[in-house]
DNA sequence: CCACAATGTTGTCAAGGACAACTTCCTGCG
DNA sequence: CGCAGGAAGTTGTCCTTGACAACATTGTGG
């Protein structure tokens, strides 16, 4: 039962998860290489085999997020049964759940994704919004939404539902507003579909 | 003509400048107060002098952001003629332009608006949506939003607008699907809007 | 069982933020 | 005037951090 071996065991995933909760409690400012070591009870030097430099960890925290992320809206789709409504407003609300709960990591998500050479993170972001596009292709089959190009309909409402996350973590509204909110917008949407379609 | 005066004039004014131009070009983590002062020609103890630290600075960079970009929303709503929808267009389109041009002075604007203690700057945030709550009023007072609380009516178009700059800074929209998008979105809005109505 | 790779450690450098002591300049007031 | 006091800048220093290199330890496949 050695006190402190020499070997870690798994440093990598103790540093991200050290970082994480970091960034979500102090933002990605605030992030020290140096200070995770500390945290996790390792030397300074120690991270470097793990993540060449402080981007490279940053990069990694995004791609872990956009793996989180992914299950979540996942998980809410699949439990929320068949109906398209319902689906939607649960793909909506786990979306901005994870938005608020986690502001700075989102941020960092999208500010890492558009960094040239940052392919793995453009495929995994892919994998995750390809979560939503299902539901807007089932919203279109069924006839609740436009037909035309999913990405077309689907940027609309992702740009809403991003706007309203957005606003939440700005603290333009108050969570107790959330759900009056979400309720409007997607009602709104449907209204805004529905003519068209 | 004093090739560098002891007295700079304006330093404080030429931090700000020269922090806004970092900012834009290589984003809120690189600025650094040292190099700051470097730029303008001037010591490395000199900005503290005008920012306490450079948390100040940032929250002084996000104060003239607003102040800018109230500017920049007035100028829209006034160059866009009397009518309702050329004006939501115009509004809509210069908190874009000013979202995308800069980005992370957006977010920064964001982040630090609702840290505590942020009273100006939640003052000039105010200020500045009210430009867009008046073309909301408008709105409703001629038939083509539903009536009601105009903050709640203004939230959901809000969403939508920060949304789309959400989209294009995070490279998931190309500037050049932009006025499709914009105009796709706002149409999808007042349809919304419209049928509640 | 031993060479080699993987993982950690220690030491160092340069850069930056915060702070203090000192200097230069300007302004108002006698 | 002229000079006292404050505003604006400068210099020097301390501490933390990121990056890097040289070295130490461990674990593993031949």
């Amino acid at each position: 039962m050695p006190e402190r071996p020499y070997h870690h065991g798994n440093l990598r995933r103790a540093l991200l998860d050290a970082a994480e909760r970091t960034v979500r409690e102090r933002g990605v400012g605030e992030l020290s290489l140096r200070e995770l070591a500390r945290d996790v009870g390792v030397s300074h030097g120690a991270p470097r085999r793990h993540f060449p430099d402080r981007q490279a960890l940053l990069d990694a925290l995004a791609q872990s997020g956009f793996e989180r992320l992914r299950t979540e809206l996942r998980a809410a789709v699949d439990g929320a049964g068949d109906a398209f409504e319902p689906r939607l407003h649960a793909t909506a609300a786990a979306y901005i759940r994870f938005a608020t709960a986690d502001p700075a990591l989102l941020e960092l998500m999208f500010t890492v994704k558009h960094r040239e050479g940052a392919g793995d993170l453009q495929e995994a972001a892919d994998r995750t919004f390809a979560v939503m596009m299902e539901v807007v292709v089932q919203g279109q089959a069924e006839g609740h939404l436009e037909p035309g190009d999913p990405e077309r309909v689907g940027l609309v409402l992702f740009a809403t539902i991003q706007g309203i996350a957005a606003l939440l973590t700005g603290g333009m509204v108050a969570p107790e507003q959330l759900d009056e909110l979400l309720s409007d917008s997607i009602a709104h949407f449907l209204r805004g579909s529905r003519a068209a379609a």
